[in-house]
DNA sequence: TTCCAATTTAACCGATCGTTCCATACAAGT
DNA sequence: ACTTGTATGGAACGATCGGTTAAATTGGAA
């Protein structure tokens, strides 16, 4: 029997995760991978096949992490504290980092998807997993009475989906917290 | 004395941007930009400077065709139907447009805004103009007594704000028009 | 202890990156 | 007609791009 590798994969992969996610695609090259997960090119490339391979699976491992997550909230919260948790997870991200890093599925959706059939899927089914969230906390608010009954639920999520769309864009051009706040706040009103 | 440019600066200015804004600033080489605008590299340089002075000015040209078409929109039509046009332009170009590209101004958001304090500004500075305008139009609604007298104008602006640029990040990934229109919605309703 | 097989390493590939240089083309001033 | 001086087209720069390959290295199995 061979011998085993020198690194974890999966350890690796995060860092290639989080290497995409702070410069994009296009600005992240094989070397600065290397550089980043202190793994050789050729284990990398023998690991993950080749850059879009490791992008693809990157992408992967961060929208499998923001389904995790979202499944938490929506298990641990009642609906509107879940929706406030998710924003403001986001909001002390964008104003803690240096470089706000914003997320990685919505700057992908940016920088990619209008030119990648395969890209622009796993984005859109990763946006339609957010909106169908959206509407699950809308209705739930609305069997607690703590929403309109007239509301329609289609309609608010998506609000909510572009509402934090909006605030992911303007994190990383105006990451100051009174701005991204009062977007959250905003948002929230839908669901109260 | 010399003789004249074989080529219309403002127009190479104007083609140079619209390849900026499909492809952003990365993937966008200096032969795309030859080929795209048919003008040579060396006088490319010699009319913008470098890759970045480039950019720059095509950024800027596409600000200041967005401050314009902001102005005629406001002085042509009520409040709530001029953000309803604002909204439905960037809905028709995503559903018409082989690749959905957008905005260039919040794909250079995404893209360069975290890294590159310059661009970041030119960036924020351009939003906080649409903010303003929506401010406006959140107040000029109010004063006509189309929205009820206790909306806070800021926050109503910047829940605007949010919701166009969530639209123009699903312009992106999933470019259709019943998506896109319940967005533009949902935001209008704000102004009723 | 020997051998094996997968990993690691570093060198290398052609292509392309952004940028610069230079000989040439050409219109205006003398 | 001739000089002047800038714009042009094309070649070329060194660096880096994504990707590959062959040899050196390693740890467990026999």
């Amino acid at each position: 029997m061979p011998w085993d590798k020198q690194f974890d994969p999966a350890e690796v992969l995060t860092k290639a995760m989080q290497a995409f996610w702070m410069r994009g695609y296009e600005a992240t090259s094989i070397q600065d991978l290397v550089d980043f997960t202190a793994v050789n090119r050729a284990s990398l490339y023998a690991t993950f096949g080749d850059k879009r391979a490791l992008f693809l699976a990157a992408l992967q491992r961060y929208d499998a992490q923001r389904q995790a997550r979202l499944a938490e909230l929506e298990r641990r919260y009642p609906p509107r504290e879940a929706v406030r948790r998710l924003f403001l997870g986001f909001i002390e991200q964008a104003i803690t980092d240096a470089a706000p890093r914003g997320c990685f599925l919505t700057n992908t959706a940016v920088e990619l998807a209008a030119h990648d059939p395969e890209i622009a899927n796993a984005v859109a089914r990763s946006q339609m997993e957010l909106e169908a969230f959206f509407r699950r906390m809308v209705e739930s608010a609305r069997n607690r009475g703590e929403v309109a009954g007239g509301t329609d639920a289609t309609q608010a999520a998506r609000g909510l989906l572009a509402s934090l769309l909006g605030l992911l864009v303007l994190a990383h051009s105006r990451p100051r917290k009174a701005l991204l706040q009062s977007i959250a706040d905003e948002a929230l009103a839908r669901l109260e």
